[in-house]
DNA sequence: TGAACAAGTAACCAAATGGTTAGTGTTGTG
DNA sequence: CACAACACTAACCATTTGGTTACTTGTTCA
């Protein structure tokens, strides 16, 4: 592993600056939560949902869960929210160009972390106490 | 992007199937986790460090945590654990191979990410409420 | 004699997380 | 005329998370 590399996202992580924030913990963090990771999936196979859709499709999240979660998503500018101000009002929910750059990112992680997952299951029954 | 794939993914993580433990997103979360994250770091700049010099570089951590994080990272199979019996006791952590094969990709993921961020920024300020 | 050291562990506590349930307002349907 | 549909929101509460502090253990050094 090169080592200038390890070094400089060190720095860009700011783990030895305390307190500060740090903007690419943060995108990181809330495009990996375990909500926001399903959304963005299935928004990547279905195009376009509604509410009710999504919360269909992400089985056992709470519409508060939901809510938040888009709401993260939209103000981060990975989803579109377009209101349709009929009655019932109609809400679709979409990826953004970039929503769909990380959604190739996430495929690509959980697909280059599949073949590891067996040995690490291995590792943690191997592992006593 | 690619509907097979994603739709591939989405099976692999049971996002479906509800109250099934799956295993590629489990291994995901704990080596996304915020201190596991900076622990790997600073393991893969300085090679071996004892347990004092981990809490030394990753500025905030508790020691509760510090020893959480390292058992899961070693149950995991990517920390190796050496012990030397001496007095006081010495206590040596370094990346396991599979330890560096992560390292690898959270530092491509970081490098990835870094020029989305302040985009990502500008979209957060701009967004009301 | 007793303080110091290393690598934790135990007990306690505050804060954050997230689930459940009920309610909002309007309109078309039985 | 009551109820379902939709997209949330509010209030409440249980669980989880993680921080702080003090303690352990045996030997060496002052």
């Amino acid at each position: 592993m090169n080592d200038k590399k390890v070094k400089q996202i060190l720095e860009d992580l700011d783990v030895e600056n305390p307190g500060e924030v740090c903007p690419i913990k943060d995108v990181l963090a809330e495009v990996l939560d375990k909500w926001t990771m399903m959304i963005i999936l299935v928004l990547g196979k279905h195009k376009v949902l509604r509410f009710a859709d999504v919360r269909r499709s992400v089985v056992g999240i709470s519409p508060k869960m939901l809510t938040k979660s888009l709401r993260t998503l939209e103000r981060d500018g990975h989803v579109n929210r377009k209101v349709y101000p009929e009655v019932p009002i109609r809400v679709e929910y979409s990826l953004t160009e970039q929503g769909e750059v990380f959604l190739k990112k996430l495929v690509d992680l959980a697909a280059w972390i599949k073949p590891h997952v067996p040995t690490i299951v291995k590792s943690r029954e191997q592992f006593i106490k």
